[in-house]
DNA sequence: TCAAGAGATTCAAACGTTTGAATAAGGACG
DNA sequence: CGTCCTTATTCAAACGTTTGAATCTCTTGA
């Protein structure tokens, strides 16, 4: 009974239960004629497909139904903790309706990512989720897939202005958040690691900061404002922490907190400080931003902002879909911004100021 | 010049410039008859579909050619940092031979397992490769996949005995090789805290411990060995480490090192100790194993076992591909076994016993 | 008795490729 | 002039589904 193909087909159900293929199609896929079709045959063709592990064939079903039912979804750089809560949130959203998502990992590299864009595109994806944890200037990459009229959403960069729907989260109420914290806390002195110049969320952030700390009248240094080189490899934000620590130390300037652009850059900062024996939090604060798990399980645990992720990856795949239903539809769905409200995350990095004198609460 | 389904085919091409579908499907799949094809002829179609954007319909394709071009790589919890290196090494196995990873991340429940694993078999992936980082007692779930006869291979588990090619560190190495080096320094109260039951790396890294101990004339408190319950989610390693700690300070027994099952286990362990003001590695030793990326960024770096993850996900790609190369050829290969070597990676979580006299090295 | 409808099933074309076999147009040779 | 190679191109069937239209068999009502 072995089919040449080694797969069961809906001929070979047909055959063994003595009926058309059509009717085994219509059966088998629920189609509104299954209606019509004798109950007792209905249950004899279910069973003989149960009974010879029948599974349909994906390619000639798309190939007829011209539908893939596949999003793919393009991960500049998958080994960012920040990707996978969006991946599942992904694949929460993809699940109920059968979408398959089409996941690949571009590790930062051109030449990978051009290979992969054709993969999705040759396998007809119904629609493209970017997640762009970092990523290149290069923003025509995706043309080619526009000009398929295939729908674009990305998640962790805003480009609404080239009309594409993004979600992100509030970098500038989160840089503010991380600052007000630090604030309240009693800090005056507190350093800054800017993100690299590359990044959109660097600005953002640091308006927040900046905002934050006129409405409290706390003066920033600039000569304790840092800025990351632009990002070569995935623990680059690391070793920026921990090169600027040792920096801010040899300038001699005093601080009591440092506010970091990310979670490894925090962590370098704090290996930094330790490294010249400044405990944290004791003598130093350290706050960082994504939330991301080394954060969470390092000693001290890094007070950080979080990014509700899992529910910007869910959105995300709502809005493709409900894009792929527009085009359907003939009709079209203009592009959207989700701007996530950030929440801060109090773990043990961040203390009271210790020479401030204890601030009553209004 | 829009078709209806949005995408170029062959047929608007030949029809664009005046020949046959055949010819233009024989040039651009550059089949061995294209050598046949006027040059001219052959330019002319090239520009076309370049001019037009042709993207070859990887369904019809592979419904005509019966091969999917597509590999499944089913991950049991992608949120585990040890599957994305893994993951890379797949990809860059997979990538001159132009084949596509179908990646889904099982999110260790059982539901999404099954649901996937029929997607993969109707998208007819051609082989599965499947990373356990850990798993289920229940290895029955891939009978569907075999009953297809598609070559599956087994990540971070030995299945040889059903008969599945098999990667995965060499457990027991590793074991010995992280007790070896406290021994080293000098300790001789180790305390240890054992994987999950459920875990088949639990007994062999322990193998390897005692293995070590033994070779040392070390002996090993049975009273400072605890057992981490089943897991229930990915943090639950941590927990376990935290919880541990925290019972051996209770047990007030005296110990001046931890040897920790993974490195989330170990980091947990720091937590506990820091809690009660025991210092890292000052007053005690902490290592760890699998060498992810939050054991390299906290501080103090967890002294660990680092396996080889992205040369074993490239060789299981590689034998997954001449599996299915095999049985093209109506041939078949055996199930094997590969047991990487692990390298220890000396960080600075730990350190030489604070009262032990320094041994001199042969 | 016949037309009309309902119920159950099948026909046949189509989706976009690939590919073995067929065709057509030119020589070269006996 | 017919035969036999090349060279260049096309025909047509097939892959496994889906689905609008068609067929066939009953029943029902006039």
């Amino acid at each position: 009974m072995q089919r040449k193909s080694g797969h069961v087909t809906l001929l070979d159900i047909a055959r063994a239960c003595g009926y058309s293929v059509s009717t085994v199609s219509i059966v088998l896929s629920e189609a509104p004629l299954s209606q019509n079709v004798a109950a007792t045959t209905r249950e004899q063709i279910r069973k003989m497909a149960r009974d010879l592990g029948y599974h349909p064939d994906a390619y000639a079903r798309s190939l007829r139904r011209r539908r893939s039912q596949s999003i793919a979804v393009l991960a500049y750089d998958l080994s960012d903790p920040f990707c996978i809560p969006i991946v599942h949130g992904i694949q929460a959203g993809l699940q109920p309706v059968n979408y398959m998502p089409l996941l690949v990992d571009a590790q930062t590299q051109r030449k990978l990512f051009d290979s992969y864009l054709r993969m999705i595109l040759e396998r007809r994806a119904e629609g493209v989720i970017v997640i762009a944890s970092w990523i290149f200037q290069e923003t025509n990459l995706l043309d080619d897939v526009e000009k398929n009229q295939v729908p674009i959403v990305i998640v962790g960069r805003d480009l609404t202005n080239r009309n594409v729907s993004s979600l992100l989260v509030d970098n500038e109420a989160g840089g503010a958040l991380a600052m007000r914290h630090l604030i309240e806390l009693g800090h005056r002195r507190i350093a800054i690691v800017r993100g690299p110049q590359e990044l959109f969320d660097t600005e953002l952030r640091w308006a927040g900061v900046q905002r934050a700390a006129a409405e409290a009248a706390v003066k920033i240094d600039p000569k304790l404002v840092y800025q990351l080189p632009n990002i070569t490899n995935s623990t680059s934000g690391f070793e920026g922490g921990f090169h600027f620590a040792n920096e801010m130390l040899a300038s001699k300037r005093p601080f009591t907190a440092v506010l970091a652009f990310d979670d490894l850059t925090a962590l370098g900062v704090v290996r930094g400080l330790n490294g010249a024996g400044v405990r944290v939090p004791d003598d130093c604060s350290v706050v960082g931003f994504d939330d991301v798990l080394p954060a969470a399980v390092a000693t001290p645990g890094i007070t950080t902002v979080h990014q509700p992720l899992k529910e910007m990856g869910l959105l995300a795949s709502e809005w493709t879909l409900q894009a792929i239903n527009a085009r359907e539809g003939q009709s079209h769905k203009p592009a959207q911004l989700y701007n996530a409200s950030p929440e801060l995350i109090v773990r043990m990095s961040t203390a009271r100021c210790p020479s401030a004198p204890r601030k009553i609460r209004p």
